[in-house]
DNA sequence: CTTAGTGCAAAACATTTGCATCGGT
DNA sequence: ACCGATGCAAATGTTTTGCACTAAG
């Protein structure tokens, strides 16, 4: 039950702390607000967008505003906390991300299913990218679309 | 002068008889706007947006609606001439895809620039996934973001 | 008390859709 | 002639912005 996802409480005091921290020394006013949207994103398991954080935090009787959530989501991706996905549909994913380990994903084209994968041969390429175009590599995104069900292979 | 994404006058003339054939073949009309399009889409050479096909067109004293654009870089999709990008800014990029090298990107974060390369690991990859997962991979997205000058790398 | 952060609504933006018309077949 | 494709404008959905108000420092 304790995937490396997951969450505890003892672990998200830890994130609250490093919050806490990174909010200090960048001189950020420490908002109820913002811990409040800390808590429900580190609370979810899975990839989420604005809008269902919004539903979900309207639904635990959070008054919270829209605009609150994208400034807020962006405070967290700039301070490591989380990370913001394109797999291409029509808004952005977002995800937990502290002790974050280094992942890529799979996505389903047949079903909403995202599988998480890490493979050591990423780093590999990014360090033969480096030499040979001379520059330097700070993050990247690779998602593979794919069938889980080889019957739903039909060409429209 | 002949990089791998140059198309001759005569190279374009085998992408134009393989669109009227996959036209035919899925019994949709050859519309001279459709044919306009391809062929302004392969007469650029970087990454473009909708917007800006869209305007390069109109200086050209072509007439065609953005609807059009739409419905014509996803039919060129569905035939394999186009290719589409998401790198993260507000709208999506293609690219022109006949005889498309497999190729993915790095995406200069301090300059407009994008790279293009191709490491012959990611196909390892995705085969190992595919065993592990049990899916058929259709395709993928790989995408490095990365600083030219490593005097830009700094921390705001 | 100062001003960053908030909520709300309006704006901005890329993309999609509805519909009358046009024109391939 | 039929009906798929087009152009235009309006609609949509996501994200951003302007502004008055609130509250953190």
């Amino acid at each position: 039950m304790n995937n490396k996802n997951s969450n505890t409480a003892d672990n998200f005091e830890q994130v609250r702390e490093y919050f806490v921290k990174y909010l200090e020394s960048h001189s950020q006013r420490k908002t109820p607000e913002r811990f409040t949207i800390l808590k429900e994103v580190y609370s979810l398991n899975h990839h989420f967008d604005i809008e269902s954080l919004y539903i979900h935090m309207k639904n635990a009787k959070y008054i919270v505003s829209r605009a609150t959530l994208y400034n807020t989501i962006e405070l967290l991706q700039k301070c490591g906390l989380v990370k913001k996905h394109l797999f291409g549909g029509a808004c952005a994913q977002y995800e937990k991300a502290y002790n974050y380990t280094q992942h890529d994903h799979i996505v389903c084209i047949d079903s909403t299913d995202v599988y998480e994968f890490c493979d050591p041969r990423i780093e590999l390429i990014k360090q033969s990218l480096e030499e040979t175009f001379g520059v330097k590599i700070k993050s990247h995104s690779l998602v593979f679309y794919a069938l889980k069900n080889e019957e739903n292979n039909i060409e429209k």
